[in-house]
DNA sequence: TTTCTGACA
DNA sequence: TGTCAGAA
């Protein structure tokens, strides 16, 4: 890990901050956390802090989230993300990117995560 | 004053 | 998700 990565991971600022530098609420950075999106470190009574790579993470979810995704797709776009670093190691013909960008896409074209469905319905209701 | 956890409308 | 209580 090099110098400006583990920069990345140092975790100091209070919540405060974040909810200032992501325009989250302390509730939905708290369960994005409890989703284990992000891992925010702890620190003098029980505080949370977090890293600059945990507000880079709140802010793609804030993304995400204005583009319709619901928690379960957003879970599935850093779950695709985790397994395509295990998959990297032998091969690697896409960026994390590049990756994320076409499931984010596949999910949003499906319509099967979306928050609300814009044309009608899915599942097994009529 | 700020943040934490748990819980309920 | 918002918000309130009670405690660090």
């Amino acid at each position: 890990m090099s110098e400006k990565e583990l920069r990345r991971s140092l975790s100091v600022f209070p919540i405060g901050t974040v909810m200032k530098l992501t325009d989250l609420t302390a509730r939905q950075i708290r369960y994005y956390e409890e989703q284990n999106l992000i891992y925010p470190e702890r620190s003098e009574g029980n505080r949370r802090l977090y890293s600059l790579n945990d507000i880079d993470v709140l802010l793609e979810i804030k993304d995400y989230l204005a583009d319709g995704l619901n928690m379960a797709g957003i879970k599935h776009v850093y779950k695709m993300q985790k397994e395509d670093e295990k998959k990297a190691k032998d091969k690697k013909p896409l960026t994390d990117k590049d990756v994320r960008r076409i499931f984010y896409d596949e999910i949003l074209s499906q319509g099967g995560l979306s928050q609300k469905n814009p044309f009608g319905m899915k599942g097994p209701k009529l």
